[in-house]
DNA sequence: TATTGTTATACTCTATAACTATA
DNA sequence: TATAGTTATAGAGTATAACAATA
């Protein structure tokens, strides 16, 4: 969607206007990248989360973003249905269905990583690097003035 | 959703996540600011082309921003019963429904004009003038860059 | 034949609540 | 009783295609 659809028509000179248009676009074209790998956001994000967590629960994973069990199952299905990762029973409980990375799941991954690197170059092509720099501290400075991330927002599941 | 939601896992410093995290940020801010006035963002916005174009068709107003003449008919139907909108007849075709607001979608839509100024302000709170000025020509420069907007992305309907 | 508005239908994404098997 | 995972179900929000009235 454009910035205009979530704002309405307000003038398109607005920060307000142009953070909604430009911060779309980047997610759609992540998207649209990630799609490369046969990976969507979502799942991309759970690959990155199980990575840096591996051998915990599907709701322990999904618990500090807001991504509730039923939603957890379904995303795990996709990832397992791929060959990107593994629910392996957990000796300890067995309710427990403890997440691994394949070896295919670690390539998509990386690979995965490779994109994002590229869309941000692609995302700021024809930016001086002091612009970059500049508008990443702005919006930085936006970030936290807004506290804008971590447990701020419930309702931003994704 | 939050940034991350849409762009996986990647550092949070990079311009990319930022700008999805802001961006997303300052559109579900202003959905929920503009709900106050028992509008969403894609009611708003068919509400502020209705009144820059009154009389005008249903799809002609839609068609310049890539709604479906299905979605407009239940966009104006949900305008029409907040009574907020009239569909007229068209004396020349007996085919078209001419659309025009009533006194109270005037007075909505000033109500949700004004609601769209303060949630500027609001996002854009404890910013220097300068800042903002410094952002919004950086994020112009991006928009310009990128070639974002007007029909360059068929897919974004909205 | 083409066009306006409409309806029927379906698809994506997501959440809530009920259920099961364990604990 | 409580918890991990699952299933069933439902609700936004949206699009495509068929349709009726009119041109």
């Amino acid at each position: 969607m454009t910035g205009e659809s979530l704002n309405g028509d307000r003038a398109p000179s607005t920060l307000a206007f142009l953070l909604s248009q430009v911060g779309i676009h980047a997610s759609r074209l992540f998207a649209e990248r990630i799609a490369e790998v046969d990976l969507n956001p979502p799942l991309f994000r759970i690959l990155n989360l199980i990575d840096a967590a591996e051998g915990q629960s599907q709701q322990a994973i999904g618990e500090g973003i807001q991504v509730p069990p039923s939603r957890m199952v379904a995303l795990v299905d996709e990832l397992e249905q791929r060959g990107l990762v593994e629910r392996r029973p957990d000796p300890k409980d067995r309710r427990v269905r403890a997440l691994y990375l394949t070896r295919k799941g670690r390539s998509s991954l990386a690979r995965g990583r490779e994109i994002a690197a590229a869309h941000e170059e692609e995302l700021t092509a024809g930016m001086s690097d002091a612009d970059r720099a500049r508008l990443t501290k702005l919006l930085q400075k936006m970030v936290d003035q807004q506290a804008i991330g971590r447990g701020v927002h419930p309702g931003l599941s994704n």
